[in-house]
DNA sequence: GCGATACAATTGACTACGCAAGCAATAGTA
DNA sequence: TACTATTGCTTGCGTAGTCAATTGTATCGC
């Protein structure tokens, strides 16, 4: 029942490593600017993007939610004003999120700390190479997983 | 706007592989057994304490999870008999968490084919020196973060 | 042009949490 | 002994997310 295999250990260190960064942050933002984490984030995604505005279904694959976790992410970040809707001309079936100048203007303001809480928080934790390891690894955890899910062999 | 600090790539990098990885391995979990991650975690906790037991508190402070949420989660795993309760003869308070036989065999049962989906998830993006580089990245993250909640300059 | 199929988005019902409040038992203090 | 904290646990309520079903629009084969 023990085990050893450091597949096991570096999931475990991802559960709560994840958890207790994500907590602690998350508060921190909560609590400073009244914004989720993925509110933060999708706003960025919004002002990074052309025109500050994207399909919903794109902002669900980057935020790695469903399209009803978006529409429910959305509707709140539309009653703050932050965001707004606009048709896609070409195609009726989209609806676009478009960042408002009120949630760019909340999106910087929120940045001033929260980019200097993140920067903080790992600062202390890891030196400027380890960062770029870390991100180097986890960004793989991202990709195609062909060996989970197609077991056809 | 555009961010750059090797903080922020790590910070992105973790929320997003952390949802992928969790997503998939938790609907396999889900499909196979009826158990997700935490339910998992939690016997496997269980399995590994003294007696095959836990009082709740220490179960939430190792799965990161609030006494309430662990409140819920026992319950859940209590009703399908795979774990008891039990009372603390020294302190009337606690009630301790304990793997039952059943809970036991559920556990030894998912984990054969858990624990090979684990590694072949995680085997098929690292090699086992990056696979102790993550875990030993990850394991600072669950440390305390002294710079970013008390702010007393 | 027309049906079958696919896709974008929303909605209702549900789950998994957290938070705040409350209860019971213990520990500290006088 | 009594009075006050503190601790372990549970519960009501709120929130963020999922899944399944639905609607409206596009697109493809013919």
């Amino acid at each position: 029942m023990r085990e050893q295999a450091p597949a096991i250990e570096a999931w475990i260190s991802l559960l709560r490593g994840q958890s207790a960064a994500v907590g602690a942050v998350n508060a921190q933002l909560v609590a400073d600017h009244g914004l989720t984490v993925n509110d933060f984030e999708c706003m960025l995604l919004l002002a990074r993007a052309e025109e500050r505005r994207l399909r919903r279904v794109d902002l669900a694959e980057q935020l790695i939610l469903t399209a009803s976790g978006v529409t429910r992410l959305l509707d709140g970040l539309e009653k703050e004003g932050w965001v707004d809707r606009a048709a896609c001309a070409s195609d009726r079936r989209v609806t676009y999120a478009v960042l408002t100048d009120e949630g760019l203007a909340k999106l910087r303001e929120a940045s001033k700390t929260h980019v200097a809480d993140l920067r903080a928080f790992f600062e202390a934790r890891y030196t400027s190479e380890e960062l770029e390891q870390l991100a180097g690894l986890l960004g793989r955890l991202h990709a195609d997983a062909p060996e989970l899910d197609c077991s056809v062999d």
